[in-house]
DNA sequence: TGTACATCAGTGAACGCGCGTTCACTGATGTAC
DNA sequence: TGTACATCAGTGAACGCGCGTTCACTGATGTAC
């Protein structure tokens, strides 16, 4: 809101909102029916158009998809930089790991989107790449600041070799490198088992074992 | 092979051949284009035959699904139960890691069927979670025989108290417990990153990732 | 061994559906003089 | 302020496609006497 730096004429803005609308919609879409089944026909029906309208905003179906994904992967990379943010200087471990998980359950499907089966014949934008890297940097950034040494022998040594993947911080130590991944596949771990429904019937709170996993990385 | 208990006449033998290559062409299907592509049309095209065809053989398209996703857990479950009778005895942690993996990399379509994104209108049949069990059984004994006692506190009382799906280890201590929970979600969470393709281009080996979570599993 | 009947695999046509996408067109909104 | 023109949102018809599934039917295979 307020004064952006380029002017927008009423029809820019107009396109926007329904840009909007269109993913709204998609997003309700896919929270029913999955990503594989969204439809532009079922869409444009629900907004009270003619399928062929949603054309003069998305080249295709997979346009519209692309920018669903890069939406998604857009709000994670905010969520932890704004855990920043609120707690005045770098966020822990802890906060980064709540974050993910009350985005996660927020919308499962959007995970899914992201983190879940690829889609059949879809491969994602490269520009998540770069989001993937902001994330990072945060996630490597509390990682320097808890971890000194843990000592685990040949997988750190090969981080050390092998760390493109931690551009934004070339001087950590092989150490927090090993944990900030520890971080990232255990607590995806938890996260699709539980949302792929694979705790249902176990009777066990797998917000306890999620808590339980950071505390297990925290302690280090 | 050789005598079954049931006498098996021709038309009978030639039920199951036939249902079984139905089955291996819906995998090629599913390997191609995901498990919501799944066409029972195309599947008898492959076969050189007419569509209706294959309603002799499954009642409809659920059916087969749900077939598909019973032989995948199936698999799991002997190439789990398997490790144990070519060990000799009780396999360890890392022997049922390795075979995890193998499994998972073997055919990932298969994986995320089991594992992945939840098809959309689909519910697994209700057989899967004896399958399941079967699993935790091997995995328990595994964590029994390697884990003596590590204090961690809160959840593994909550352990303590909610067990329903250890029902095959009534008097495994929670720290057993805990240890097969880390195992199932640690290794799920390399496994399923690493499937969805979010370890390429970060340049480092996932296989050296889902190692050093053993190693880590069985320092405890 | 031969005939009469039942079983069952497979076919081809058809139904109804929804999909993505293209195209020629109408009407409203904005722009230039 | 008014007119002439360009831009662009949205429509409706159409194309071609593949889907799951039903149905009446043919022809081969097995069974009973």
């Amino acid at each position: 809101m307020g004064t952006t730096g380029r002017t927008e004429t009423p029809r820019e803005r107009y396109r926007q909102q329904v840009r909007e609308e269109v993913k709204e919609k998609a997003w309700q879409q896919i929270a029913g029916s999955g990503a594989s089944a969204l439809s532009l026909n079922a869409i444009a029906k629900q907004m009270g158009m003619s399928g062929p309208a949603l054309y003069r905003y998305f080249a295709n179906r997979d346009e519209l998809i692309t920018e669903l994904i890069r939406d998604a992967y857009r709000s994670l990379a905010d969520a932890f930089a704004a855990a920043g943010d609120a707690g005045g200087g770098r966020p822990g471990l802890a906060a980064l790991a709540k974050v993910l998980r009350r985005w996660a359950l927020e919308d499962p499907h959007r995970y899914f989107l992201v983190y879940g089966t690829p889609v059949p014949g879809y491969h994602a934008p490269q520009d998540t790449t770069a989001i993937t890297a902001e994330m990072m940097s945060v996630l490597l950034d509390a990682c320097v600041a808890a971890e000194q040494g843990e000592g685990e022998g040949g997988f750190e040594e090969h981080l050390a070799g092998h760390r493109d993947w931690a551009g934004s911080h070339p001087d950590a130590p092989p150490s927090a490198l090993r944990l900030a991944l520890a971080f990232w596949s255990r607590l995806h771990g938890v996260l699709s088992l539980e949302l792929a429904g694979h705790f249902t019937g176990m009777g066990l709170d797998p917000a306890r074992l999620y808590a339980a996993e950071v505390e297990a990385l925290t302690a280090g």
